[in-house]
DNA sequence: TAAGATTGAGCCCTCAATCTTT
DNA sequence: AAAGATTGAGGGCTCAATCTTA
């Protein structure tokens, strides 16, 4: 219906990647289900808490690099109550992202992925606040 | 803390893309919501069926077009309850796919995107069910 | 009776209002 | 009082059970 604005390759292109979309955060939810009890936010926000200083962060910090509201994780974080877990999720969920996704891909076509990608979050995200933290786009070693 | 399986160029491929996968929703619910009333899902599945013979589909045939449940899309059905509309949410939600994706990357990295997504979507949806209507991963020239 | 489709309970997220703390 | 954080109502999605139709 709305095919005439794009030329047929731009077309492809784009319904592929609202398919990759729409799919893949549900592949990602059942392995972490099955294997862990722990949706893929949950997992994500676990292993960022991981990497933190002392195992501690703000709210609102942890808010913005996980691209949710206070809300959301405010009931995330009452409903799983400890923490710790997370660490022995890791293997399988980096076997499942190997499987999915880079296992995939040719090296070419990971570096490709990861420019494009890149490229896309400047305009989907301009603060930078989900992304920047876990991977710069640009290339500056930050000190953390 | 799942770093330690994947080289540093492939995590920030990952990070990257998972970043793209949180936020794209967003950004086309935002548009389609603002401008129409109307959440991506619903515009996809009036784009389906706009497109459909006789205006016109199974609901089984558009839940796995657009990888819905069937419980989903009835109660998506309900509340529509008159379908019609779409049509001149169009114009509108290809800007956006333009301003977002598609003007962003040169012609190379669409075609790279392209083909990449064409390979993950072999191993998120096998079937095909899901995207092999609407942009087939392979380049057989199907004959419906 | 098997495929097609709907219903309702439960869960999670969003939004606005409400604490709480510095 | 402003930033940090929680709460509760409302709505969408999932799952299982149910209804409907060929």
């Amino acid at each position: 219906v709305d095919t005439k604005w794009l030329t047929d390759d731009e077309l492809r292109a784009w319904m592929r990647l609202v398919a990759v979309v729409e799919l893949l955060p549900g592949a990602l939810d059942a392995q972490l289900r099955r294997d862990a009890e722990l949706s893929h936010y949950e997992y994500y926000v676990l292993a960022i808490l991981s990497e933190a200083p002392h195992r501690t962060l703000r709210m609102t910090a942890i808010a913005s690099r996980t691209n949710a509201t206070l809300p959301r994780l405010s009931h995330v974080a009452r409903r799983l109550e400890d923490w710790t877990l997370c660490q022995p999720a890791a293997p399988g969920h980096v076997a499942n992202v190997r499987e999915h996704v880079i296992d995939a891909l040719t090296p070419e076509q990971v570096e490709q992925l990861s420019a494009i990608a890149a490229t896309l979050l400047r305009r989907l995200d301009p603060e930078g606040t989900f992304a920047l933290h876990a991977a710069t786009a640009g290339q500056e070693p930050t000190g953390s």
